[in-house]
RNA sequence: GGUCUCUUAGCUCAGCUGGAUAGAGCAACGGUUUUCUAAACCGUAGGUCGAAGGUUCGAGUCCUUCAGGGACUACCA
C-alpha cells in the first residue's frame, strides 16, 4: 500500500521509476537525475504526461515513436498503468481508477490527512508582527500577522517544530512623540474616560504631534530656516527627543507615562490578535533588547569583522559584498537597530536553539536583513546560514502607499467590522439562516468576513505587492473564502443528512468514476504535496489556490451528480466518503490558513 | 548615481524545476432551481504575457539591453 503522505511513495514517483527503467532499457540511457512529469493537459486524455523530446538523440527515432515504444514497454511493465495515448512528442499515460478509489478508502477517515510525521523536520523560529506601540494596526501588519500565522501552521504540517514570537517594537522616538502629544493635551484621557480603544487613543496622540510637528516646521520655514534645519528645531521634536534621554535614562515620571500608555495599546492590540487568530509562543520587548548587542560589536573587533572610525563609532565595510559601509554602533556607543537584531538573534537562538529563523517583515527591510545575515556569517555564528527574510510586498491603495500620518491606512478594527458586518448582510439577504440563534449568527458572520479578508489577503503570492480597493468591498463570489466555506457548508449539510457513515467498504468493481470524480479524487490526493511545497516556498498562496480549486471541482461534482439518491450502493458509499474527504481537506487546509469553517451558512 | 524588485484579459490575480491551443475570479452578455444549500453550475466575449534581441527541438518562465512603476541606499526603526 501507498504511503500518501510520504511524496516520496507518490504514483508520480512510481511512474517516474518505470520510465528510467524503460529509457535504459530502449536506449540505454540515464535518465534518474533529470527525468519530469507533467500533469495532463486537461484537453487531452490522460492523468500524467511524459515529453520525450529530451531523448530523441538517445532514441534515434521521431517524437511519435520514441513516446510509443516507451508507452509500450510501460504498458507491460506497470500493472497500475490502464492505457496512454501519443501526441506528437507527448506521452499521455492514464492510471486505473482503481488506485485512485483505494487511496479513497485508505484515507477519507484519516483526520491528519496531508500532514508530514510530526517533528520529523529540523526546528524553525517563525517572527511576525512586530508592531510598533504609537498606532493601532492597519491593513499592512494584518497582511503580516496573518502570513505569519499561516506560516508557522504550514511548516508545522509540514514536520517541523515550530515555535513563534513577537518582537513588539515598545520604545523609542515614535512612542516619545504620542506621550509628548498626550502629556500636551490629553488632559489626562484614558481609553476609559473616552471610550476610544487603548491603542486607538495612543495613535490619535501621535496623529496629533504629527500635526503640530507640520505647523512648527511651516512656521521656522517662514523664519527663514531650511526645511532640513526646521524639521530638527521644530520644539515638538526636542520635546519628544528630551523625553527618550528621560527614558533612557529611566525617569521615573517618563517611564510611567510610557508604562501606561503601552499598556493601553497591548489591551488594543490583544482585542485585534484575538480577532484575527494571532498566536505567540513569546514576546520580546525592544526594552529590554535594545542594550543587547553591544558584547557582539566588541567580539566583531577582536575578530577583524569590524573597524572603528576616529570618532569612536563602529562600521562594518560590505563593499565587496555588493553593499555599502555600515555603522553598528553609534560613537557614543549607543545601539542602533542593527546592534540590537544582532543581539536579539543571538538570545532568540539561546531560548529556542532553532538553527532556522524567518521573520516575516516587509521588503522595505531587505537592506538590512542581507546585512543582518552577513554580520552573522562573518562572525561565524551557527544560525546564522539559517537566517531567512521572509519578505513580503506592501499592501496598496488605489491612491498609492498607506502612510499612517496623512491618515490614508486602512484600519484593521475598522476593517474586520466592516468584514462582518457584509457578511451579516449578505447572510440576512440570502435568508438561509433564520432561526439560527443570535450568538450562532455572530460567531458565523465573524466567519465568514474573516474568512474573506484572511483569503483575499493570503491568496496572493507573498513576495508580491497586493492592491487593496476599500471602495469595492471584499468579494463573497468566486474566488473566494466565503465560496470555499460555503462549498464546506454544503458537504457537511449533505453528510448530516446521510447520518453514520457506512462502516463498510465500496466494492470496486461496481464502480464507474466519472471524469470529475476522478479529477476530485486526484485534486484531494495531491493535497500532501501541496502541504510540502507550501512549507518549502513559505508559500500560503499556494494553499489557497489548491483549496479553491478543490472546491471548484468538488462543486462541479456536486452539481453533477446525486449522492444521498444514488442507486447504487457501492457508488453512493464511494460518493460519501468522497465528500467525507473533501470537507475534511477544506477544513485541514483553511485551519492551517488560520480560515474557520461553518457547519451551515 | 548604485543595489534589488515588479510589468500576464477592462480590474484583481494564478501559471510548480522551460513543454501541447497562456488560465481563474470580478465586471459584461446568455442559460440552469417542483430534485442533497443558486454564496452554486454551464456557456459567450475578452491577450502582441511592458518592448527588442538571444539561448533552446520548444520561452510567460532562462540571459542581455531598453522603457515604465516600486523599494532600499541615515550615527531612524
Amino acid at each position: 500500500m501507498a504511503f500518501y503522505n510520504d511524496p516520496k511513495g507518490m504514483i508520480q514517483d512510481i511512474i517516474k521509476t518505470h520510465l528510467v527503467d524503460a529509457l535504459r532499457h530502449l536506449y540505454k540511457v540515464d535518465a534518474s537525475q533529470t527525468i519530469t512529469l507533467e500533469k495532463t493537459s486537461s484537453d487531452y486524455e490522460g492523468d500524467f504526461t511524459f515529453v520525450v523530446f529530451p531523448y530523441l538523440k538517445a532514441s534515434r527515432k521521431n517524437p511519435e515513436q520514441t513516446a510509443t515504444e516507451i508507452g509500450n514497454l510501460l504498458k507491460d511493465s506497470f500493472i497500475q498503468l490502464q492505457s496512454y495515448n501519443v501526441v506528437k512528442g507527448f506521452l499521455n499515460l492514464q492510471i486505473r481508477p482503481d488506485y485512485w478509489l483505494q487511496f479513497l478508502s485508505d484515507n477519507y477517515k484519516k483526520s491528519n490527512f496531508g500532514f508530514a510525521e510530526p517533528n520529523s523536520k529540523q526546528a524553525v523560529l517563525v517572527e511576525y508582527s512586530s508592531p510598533n506601540t504609537n498606532k493601532p494596526l492597519h491593513l499592512g501588519h494584518v497582511r503580516n500577522n496573518l502570513l505569519g500565522f499561516a506560516v508557522a501552521n504550514i511548516l508545522q504540517a509540514g514536520g517541523h517544530i515550530v515555535k513563534t514570537c513577537n518582537l513588539v517594537n515598545d520604545r523609542g522616538i515614535h512612542i516619545c512623540k504620542s506621550m509628548y502629544a498626550w502629556m500636551q493635551w490629553g488632559k489626562g484621557e484614558t481609553p476609559d474616560t473616552s471610550n476610544i480603544k487603548g491603542d486607538h487613543l495612543v495613535g490619535k496622540y501621535y496623529v496629533a504631534f504629527d500635526k503640530q510637528y507640520k505647523r512648527e516646521i511651516e512656521a521656522l520655514v517662514v523664519e527663514g530656516f531650511t526645511k532640513e534645519e526646521a524639521e530638527k528645531r521644530a520644539p515638538s521634536i526636542l520635546a519628544a527627543q528630551e523625553l527618550l534621554v528621560k527614558w533612557e535614562a529611566h525617569d521615573e515620571e517618563t517611564i510611567k507615562v510610557w508604562k501606561t500608555m503601552n499598556d493601553w495599546v497591548y489591551a488594543g492590540f490583544n482585542e485585534t490578535y484575538k480577532k484575527l487568530g494571532a498566536h505567540f509562543d513569546k514576546f520580546y520587548y525592544e526594552s529590554d533588547t535594545y542594550l543587547l548587542g553591544k558584547e557582539i560589536i566588541q567580539e566583531g573587533l577582536e575578530k577583524g569583522v569590524f573597524f572603528k572610525k576616529d570618532n569612536g563609532s563602529v562600521w562594518i565595510d560590505l563593499t565587496e559584498d555588493g553593499l555599502d559601509q555600515k555603522l553598528v554602533l553609534r560613537g557614543d556607543g549607543t545601539s542602533v537597530y542593527i546592534t540590537q537584531d544582532l543581539g536579539t538573534a543571538e538570545l532568540k537562538y539561546k531560548d529556542f536553539k532553532c538553527k532556522r529563523s524567518i521573520y516575516v517583515v516587509g521588503n522595505e527591510q531587505e537592506y538590512h536583513f542581507k546585512v543582518l545575515q552577513l554580520i552573522a556569517l562573518k562572525l561565524g555564528k551557527t544560525y546564522a546560514q539559517g537566517i531567512y527574510h521572509l519578505s513580503y510586498g506592501m499592501v496598496e491603495l488605489p491612491h498609492g502607499k498607506m502612510k499612517s500620518r496623512e491618515g490614508t491606512v486602512v484600519d484593521a478594527d475598522d476593517l474586520i467590522e466592516e468584514m462582518e458586518l457584509t457578511a451579516a448582510e449578505t447572510t440576512r439577504a440570502l435568508g438561509k439562516m433564520e432561526g439560527e440563534s443570535e450568538d450562532d449568527l455572530k460567531v458565523l458572520y465573524h466567519t465568514i468576513g474573516m474568512g474573506a479578508l484572511k483569503y483575499y489577503l493570503l491568496k496572493v503570492d507573498p513576495k508580491k505587492k497586493m492592491m487593496f480597493n476599500p471602495e469595492e468591498s471584499i468579494d463573497f463570489h468566486g474566488n473566494t473564502g466565503p465560496f470555499i466555506q460555503y462549498t464546506y457548508a454544503r458537504i457537511r449539510s449533505i453528510l448530516r443528512n446521510a447520518g453514520q457513515l457506512s462502516t463498510s467498504d465500496f466494492n470496486k468493481q461496481h464502480i464507474e468514476l466519472s471524469k470529475v470524480e476522478k479529477d476530485l479524487l486526484i485534486k484531494l490526493y495531491q493535497y500532501p504535496q501541496v502541504i510540502n511545497e507550501a512549507a518549502k516556498e513559505l508559500s500560503p498562496g499556494l494553499l489557497c489556490n489548491y483549496v479553491y480549486e478543490l472546491a471548484k471541482v468538488y462543486s462541479q461534482f456536486y452539481h453533477d451528480h446525486p449522492i444521498l439518491k444514488e442507486a447504487n450502493p457501492d457508488q453512493k458509499n464511494m460518493r460519501l466518503f468522497t465528500c467525507e474527504l473533501s470537507s475534511g481537506v477544506i477544513k485541514s487546509a483553511f485551519a492551517l490558513l488560520g480560515i474557520n469553517v461553518p457547519e451551515k451558512m
